[in-house]
RNA sequence: CGGGAAGUAGCGCAGUCCGGUAGCGUACCUGGUUUGGGACCAGGUGGUCGCAGGUUCGAAUCCUGUCUUCCCGACCA
């Protein structure tokens, strides 16, 4: 029977909640605060990171795979850096379990395991990594150093969100070291690019790029450039992030090299990421109240074929008409699925990926061999249409790469409306408290006044802009004087 | 960690106030009819009621303790 989904304007995050579980991406699990990856959900990732991964590697990056556990003197070492992650750390400090004697058939830690030295469950790899990296660097000739991981690292967070905050999840963690800081800033920089045309072209979710004020700058880090994202309720999400981290690290762990006059320098470094989370500003940004959206240059199905038939003949007729259309869509490359599966009537599997998010869905029938020709729904406008059997694959091809399009300039249009500019404080609040957005606001350039801001109207500088223009004003709070406008707005 | 809600069949829930053989919807299995927007009929399978104690002739229900999850906040990618 149907799968009653909440809409957006009923709960906008029971909305979410029912899209990413009953749209199959993912699941709650045993474990507080962790979550199942279903295989579809899985698959999505999957084609998330494969682009990824090679554009990484068109940027000269190689893979590498680096311990989960880090020896707490390790994770110590960059003090800004531990500071910033200690609170929400999970720690191992035993390594064998025994049979309790009060309690039969349960186990307990044994007391007399205790290791000499605990290991944090890695939050982010910098410190297990830059420990590495000090034996691997002597000379400027062996920099850059150019290292990419795909990994799984654990923030034991307060309160989490399926694929948006779990205590556990994926991403990649891109780690460099440089000879100068004019290339690791040019790193940053290009990688922080990398992650705009993924998710822009790829994932087809505006985004605007900036720097973090200081205070919202990873913990370790010179300088954080980012990308912001805008979701359907006028939350911002930090879709990605790419961090310039000076030579804290170098000099944490000692990590020098000769230059080409024999004198020492310590090495620059950058670390870039992005994680499942991007699954989460994914839904946020295209779905609506039917199911899931999904971008065709990432979706795992990409057109669905459903037969409609009366009797085992009609069927057997359509399995063979349909293998050939197939056949030509994966020689195409276009990822099809086939359900001539019998236990589900038409209906219910036309709702059924729609909820799933499923870009194009082909009907076809013994009207449609007739009249050689096929229905074609797309998912992204709900329209249908009669297609003719004749050149059916670059018709759809062609579709993909429209619905692609069209789901791009559909966000941005929503996302660009939803930048305002305030120049005072109530409209800045106002704002706020409607339709929400990114808000254009002075602010005085210091820490305090960002704080407090923060207070009172929980919203925080998102980023300020690359190439944002210089204008003169007041600060929205203080009424100091401002030499830009930055972003604000509530976000996830 | 503060506030709220909830743990009973795979999923969604009722039953708990007022103790007395475990229910409904859906899913699943079998057979049949169906199939162009979440089919219908008939017959079935499936639960130590989160866990541990206690009260009682008898506990899903009352008492005590405990664990877990979700939602809202503070923290954060």
């Amino acid at each position: 029977m149907a799968k009653e989904l909440t809409s957006r304007a009923q709960d906008y995050s029971q909305w979410y909640n029912d899209l990413v579980i009953k749209g199959e991406l993912a699941d709650y699990s045993a474990v507080r605060g962790c979550m199942v990856i279903k295989p579809y959900g899985y698959a999505l990732w999957e084609n998330m990171r494969d682009v990824l991964d090679r554009m990484f590697k068109d940027t000269g990056h190689q893979n590498a795979y680096f311990p989960l556990f880090v020896p707490k003197s390790l994770f110590e070492a960059e003090e800004k850096n531990a500071e910033g992650f200690a609170k929400e750390c999970a720690v191992v400090t035993h390594y064998r379990l025994i049979a309790d004697p009060n309690n039969k058939g349960k186990l307990m830690v044994d007391p007399e395991a205790k290791l000499e030295e605990e290991l944090i469950v890695r939050p982010t790899s910098e410190a297990i990594i830059w420990n590495t990296y000090k034996t691997w660097i002597q000379s400027y000739r062996d920099l850059p150093i150019l290292v990419n991981q795909w990994a799984n690292v654990v923030r034991w967070e307060m309160r989490t969100r399926l694929f948006l905050r779990t205590a556990e999840f994926l991403w990649q963690e891109g780690h460099t070291a440089h000879a100068t800081a004019q290339e690791a800033i040019a790193e940053t920089k290009q990688m922080l690019n990398v992650y705009a045309d993924f998710v822009e072209n790829w994932m087809a979710v505006p985004v605007i790029k900036g720097v973090k004020s200081a205070n919202e700058r990873f913990a370790g880090a010179e300088d954080t450039y980012c990308i912001e994202a805008l979701m359907q309720d006028g939350k911002a999400l930090q879709a990605g992030t790419s961090h310039f981290l000076g030579q804290n690290f170098a000099k944490a762990f000692d990590v020098k090299f000769s230059d080409q006059n024999n004198k020492q320098e310590y090495v620059w470094a950058t670390s870039w990421g992005v994680s499942t989370r991007l699954i989460g500003g994914l839904v946020m940004t295209h779905s609506d109240d039917e199911g899931l959206v999904l971008p065709p240059r990432i979706a795992p199905i990409q057109v669905v074929i459903v037969p409609i038939y009366k009797g085992e003949e009609q069927k057997a007729v359509l399995d063979e008409k349909v293998a050939e259309i197939v056949k030509s869509f994966k020689a195409a490359g276009i990822r099809v699925k086939y359900d001539n599966s019998d236990h589900a009537r038409p209906g219910w599997k036309f709702a059924e990926y729609e909820l799933k998010g499923v870009p194009i869905r082909i009907a076809i029938g013994a009207r449609d061999l007739e009249n050689k020709q096929v229905e074609l729904a797309r998912r992204d406008t709900k329209e249908k249409s009669a297609v003719a059997m004749e050149g059916l694959t670059p018709t759809v091809e062609a579709l993909l790469v429209e619905i692609q399009t069209n789901l791009f300039e559909r966000a941005k249009k929503y996302r660009d409306e939803h930048i305002t500019k305030a120049d005072t404080w109530d409209d800045f609040m106002k704002i706020l408290d409607t339709d929400g957005g990114f808000v254009l606001a002075h602010w005085d350039g210091t820490a305090d006044t960002e704080d407090k801001i923060k207070e009172l109207a929980k919203a925080t500088i998102r980023c300020i802009p690359l190439d944002n223009p210089l204008e003169n004003g007041k600060c929205i709070l203080t009424g100091n004087a401002s030499t830009q406008r930055v972003l604000f707005a509530r976000a996830y």
